[in-house]
DNA sequence: CCTATAGCCTGACGGC
DNA sequence: TGCCGTCAGGCTATAG
């Protein structure tokens, strides 16, 4: 699921429920999601800490820590949190539970295993080492500067706009979204891109990430306008009503109108 | 340097 | 019902 606006969503989700409150217990479930530390060394560094403030870079999100240091997590394809009080409720895939003073929980559950968890001292240099590009609706990252990253790319579309080292916070759905808005074929090369459409690709990355936050990640909230409402082989595609097809980019499935996207 | 592909994990789903 | 292949909103290491 997480992408960049679902990234967003809980960071507002620990804003709302987690901060200011004294961390008592950090118990970590699973050490296979742990990047670079220990099981104890991560839950040391948790344990009688407050989370402070949170951040976002693309689908990274960075947790302020009263230490001054940073609980790095991602969130892979299946990593989500939740906020309990009632013990029961914890989620079937937990890696990583804190016990906060007042009595709740915050987990972070994934299933697949695929995220990462750590502590970070300098966001900046973690960013650096990882080569994670700008996020797309950093106010920096600006036509120019996405303009002079497709330069004589020969990629195919689709994965440009998925390479978290040129920009980062679009995934697998949202491309398809991005592309469907401004009519571009997910297998069209970078390099024969015109401007024009450049323009038009640039537009909607801002657009369809700012509206996709603003409808708070859920695709029920979103226009049927969408293509991620439609997202399945056969259904009707909004602008057309011809038939979306399904295709294969970098090993991702790519959903497009043929009729709306021809290159 | 670049781009494309296999592999990491687990679980849900559909066909036989 | 059970088994098997396929697929899933991500990323990395490796091959070409």
């Amino acid at each position: 699921m997480p992408e960049l606006p679902d990234v967003e969503e809980f960071k507002k989700y620990v804003d709302s429920t987690s901060l200011h409150k004294t961390i008592e217990k950090a118990k970590v479930k699973d050490t296979q999601v742990l990047e670079n530390i220990s099981a104890k060394k991560l839950e040391k560094e948790l344990e009688a800490n407050k989370l402070e403030s949170t951040y976002r870079q693309g689908k990274y999100l960075f947790v302020k820590l009263s230490s001054g240091k940073y609980l790095l997590m991602h969130f892979g394809m299946t990593g989500k949190l939740k906020y309990f009080k009632d013990q029961k409720q914890e989620p079937e895939h937990t890696r990583l539970l804190l016990s906060f003073k007042n009595g709740y929980y915050l987990a972070y559950d994934n299933q697949r295993k695929l995220g990462k968890l750590g502590v970070v001292v300098n966001i900046d240099e973690y960013v650096k080492n990882k080569n994670l590009g700008p996020d797309v609706l950093d106010p920096d990252f600006d036509f120019k500067k996405f303009k002079q990253s497709a330069k004589g790319k020969k990629s195919m579309i689709k994965s440009f706009l998925m390479n978290q080292k040129i920009m980062s916070g679009i995934g697998n759905i949202y491309s398809d979204e991005i592309l469907f808005q401004a009519k571009i074929h997910p297998k069209t090369k970078v390099n024969s891109l015109e401007e024009n459409q450049l323009k038009k690709l640039f537009k909607f990355i801002k657009d369809v990430m700012q509206r996709s936050i603003d409808s708070r990640a859920d695709p029920d909230n979103l226009p049927d306008s969408f293509i991620i409402t439609h997202r399945e082989k056969g259904e009707k595609c909004p602008g057309c009503g011809g038939k979306i097809n399904k295709t294969t980019v970098s090993g991702r499935s790519a959903y497009y109108c043929p009729n709306c996207q021809k290159n």
